[in-house]
DNA sequence: GAGGATACTCTACAGTTGTAAAGACTGCAA
DNA sequence: TTGCAGTCTTTACAACTGTAGAGTATCCTC
């Protein structure tokens, strides 16, 4: 069903980030991955990750005295979470009005739209290829 | 500068909608447009209000006994810094990702990405034209 | 000039988030 | 067997968010 609320804080972004990319992992390990850009005690990420566990955003499985976590929800369904949250928010629940505002405002720069047809035209190339299946 | 961290709560975002569509308003008056979304009362609303004064996301002026708010930041710098944080936070700061994301995944339906594409077309056109002149 | 309707101010409170110290447990090395 | 290193648990706390009650000021109307 996916009813999934996925809502993740700030801080809880930067935490399951480094588990997707390491899972399963321990907390001290995702401590070391972190402390480059956040420096945050072991502490605190051992109290965020456990009440992610709490939320339902991780999940544990003891090892003698060592607690691996592994990500309970997938990131492109956190993804999909934040960029609707995002939509509803600041541009009245629709997309099309948010792509206008990127497309015009110079959100995208020159380059990023280029890429962005060229998305584009890929997915349509692949689209017909599927319907001539 | 723009340096403008403009960071909406959820609910300073309900109301920052109404403010800039009313502008200049009351409290009252918004609380009124708002009744019909959020069971919201006078009180909650005044103090959401106020409290975005003091972070500087609208400002008052005082009419006799009433007090008349203001937007201090405009919407689009709104939506932009919504959106930077949520390329920021999920799509690791980078735009193309997030489109490639959209493009892909059915986030966007049929309709939406033929709009996108009619979005694009326009915006070329419009350089072109400009290019020409 | 008294009363009701409006609008405002002050205070509160519980839940969430970021942040972490202090103490307890465990397993290996000396 | 003792101690150290690594890990975990418990507890705390301040700031921010959502939510609102109670009391106060103000103004128009009779």
């Amino acid at each position: 069903m996916a009813t999934r609320e996925s809502e993740l804080t700030e801080a809880e972004w930067e935490i399951i980030q480094v588990v997707w990319e390491n899972e399963p992992c321990a907390a001290p390990t995702v401590q070391e991955k972190l402390a480059a850009r956040k420096k945050w005690t072991y502490s605190t990420v051992k109290t965020l990750m456990d009440r992610m566990v709490t939320k339902g955003l991780l999940t544990t499985e003891r090892i003698r005295n060592l607690m691996l976590y592994r990500a309970a929800i997938r990131r492109e369904d956190a993804q999909r979470g934040e960029l609707l949250k995002t939509v509803k928010r600041a541009f009245g629940g629709a997309f099309t009005p948010m792509m206008q505002f990127m497309v015009e405002n110079d959100t995208l720069s020159q380059r990023e739209l280029n890429e962005l047809e060229s998305l584009l035209r890929r997915k349509r190339r692949r689209e017909t290829k599927e319907r001539e299946k």
